[in-house]
DNA sequence: TTGTACGCGTTATCAG
DNA sequence: CTGATAACGCGTACAA
């Protein structure tokens, strides 16, 4: 301990003793008890409030109250073979647009008295190869995955589950189960179309050679080529992309003395990396050279001069994603429970701002 | 579903087909007919190997790596009355620093088998209770959270659960368990110190008003005091800090003609808010006004000219927590595990970029 | 509508 | 060192 000044911190007293929590958790029984009834009645009143007389079911509510119960999880969890745990797999906890999603999907799941349990895949099949297998100890209720199962054995062993299972970020043509997505694609033609509309003419792309980022390269190619763009130079990278990757490609791009007039980088921090490697060597965007950039991230608002970049509502994607697993985990018939393959768009939408 | 295109995503055949998943999880009761003892001899095989004799021992393993075994959580919560989930209370999952420390806190965690269960109270008082509450059914082994619990109630629903709890982000005198913080107080000082090296005169505080923000904006008003620091001007707002709300206060500070030489700003994004709005309108940084963050974010560095800001390595701080956690969770002798009130300081520095 | 008996998978206890 | 027995708290199946 070294000699680092105390901090106070602020403390909030509170009027009533809580002493709940001495006497350790309440169990059904002492409900049971408490309401005069048998343990079994107490667990109906809670599950299924019809299938218990009204006198008895208030008696038992107020027992409830007073004792502050709440069924044990684990328990429950124990007898059902299933948890009340919803498995979400993120690549990466950093990247704003999957920390939305997540905060969509759990105040959706959270309300319905789902917890949910986050999995960093990291951009690692063998993590996430890991972490699945896990799945098989801690049975979720269901999963939700940032991103497409790319590896086949990792897909089957999610379908083997049999539980509901919402993939996204993509419009994949059969997920696993169901499907919460924006086509990738359609964003990259969007810019393409914005490109040539401005009448740039000479592009490049920017963007990770996995995954979404060749997604987006092979649909930005193919609409350079039906509208008259000249593809010049594609930088990608297999690392994850940061604004320093953005700056570093950026610098590649110049450094070749290319003549490109307009840059689609495939993230808005690859981008805003691009940006600021370009205005830093005294470029001027879009004057010298347009940068669009792929997420609307914060930052593409607040940046100089703006950043132009797709926009999916990825709050919005989440809380789909979170209800779409409700409605299947809240069906009545367990028996229709099938891999229903719905798939759901999430629209895209071009946002024009000052860098193009 | 509308006509968006769909994208074709990459998919990674395996070789061997893993039909493991297929025939529900295997049970203890499996692994010890293949190994030929007893579910209980399996148990301590995993739990205590030095329990069990080498020849069965190694049956046993072999018949583990077999099926595939892994004990049920749920079971194993249940019989034990605590699980292997360890709760982290976050503010705000946006927040980078936030992020990282809970990077840092599951990867320590998770090597040692541990799951990390996010609950997010976005600087409600209201959402930390009902999460704090949740916890009696849960059963975690033990909670990080990143700040310092104020609301007393909570404080000692916490402290009664008896578990290993770990505090953060601030230097508190008298934490309910364990801590693991840098001091605000510090930080503020530094920078106030750096203001007056440089020659700065007249400065100003934009902050948020409660918890963190009030304990940097008291040391910085002190620590000014000491040095000769005019304090002009403190604005503190009591929303989540964000880009959008240091441009907005920056705008009030230059609405108002003061000539402030120097801003120390409490969060990173609200000086980055700060030195955007100050540049859009013309203003040299630092030649007309200095600007200084807190935190060290990504962007610090990125951004033209470069933000001076005050670093904590958060990854540290939350590996740092994990370890301490972890220190208690394996103790021997659970008699001991009497709350240490073990304080671990993380050392800041001021990082100087050009905005200063 | 209500209650009894039992089992979910694991591990502590105690006897061998 | 090993195994039989019981119990963790709840909910399903069945009986009343």
């Amino acid at each position: 301990m070294s000699d680092a000044t105390f901090d106070d911190v602020l403390r909030i007293a509170s009027p009533e003793a809580d002493s709940q929590a001495e006497h350790g958790p309440v169990r059904i029984e002492e409900v049971a008890r408490l309401a005069q009834v048998s343990p079994i009645t107490v667990s109906r009143a809670l599950r299924r409030p019809q299938m218990v007389s009204a006198v008895r079911r208030e008696r038992i509510m107020k027992a409830v109250e007073e004792t502050g119960y709440s069924s044990n999880p684990h328990a429950k969890a124990l007898k059902s073979g299933r948890s009340d745990i919803v498995a979400a797999f993120v690549s990466n906890i950093l990247s704003e647009q999957f920390s939305l999603a997540i905060e969509g999907l759990s105040d959706v799941l959270e309300a319905a008295g789902f917890q949910v349990a986050l999995g960093r895949t990291s951009y690692s099949y063998g993590r996430e190869t890991t972490l699945i297998r896990s799945l098989t100890a801690i049975r979720p209720a269901a999963v939700f995955i940032t991103g497409v199962m790319e590896l086949e054995s990792n897909r089957t062993f999610l379908r083997n589950m049999g539980i509901p299972i919402v993939e996204s970020w993509a419009l994949a043509r059969d997920p696993i189960d169901m499907l919460v997505g924006f086509s990738n694609a359609d964003g990259a033609r969007m810019v393409a179309e914005h490109f040539a509309a401005k009448g740039y003419r000479k592009v490049a792309f920017i963007g990770r050679s996995g995954g979404r980022g060749m997604l987006r390269l092979n649909s930005f190619t193919k609409s350079c080529e039906q509208l008259g763009l000249k593809l010049c130079r594609r930088i990608s990278r297999d690392t994850v992309s940061g604004i320093p990757e953005g700056r570093q490609a950026m610098q590649d791009l110049i450094g070749e003395g290319s003549d490109v007039d307009a840059v689609f980088c495939a993230s808005d921090l690859l981008a805003i990396g691009a940006l600021l490697e370009a205005r830093g060597r005294g470029l001027d965007v879009p004057g010298d050279i347009a940068i669009a950039g792929f997420g609307d991230s914060t930052l593409a608002e607040e940046i100089m001069p703006g950043l132009t970049t797709i926009a999916a509502d990825t709050r919005k994607l989440g809380a789909v994603a979170g209800q779409m697993l409700l409605d299947r985990l809240q069906e009545t018939q367990p028996e229709e429970t099938q891999a229903g393959h719905a798939i759901r768009n999430i629209p895209l939408r071009l946002i024009e701002r000052g860098s193009t």
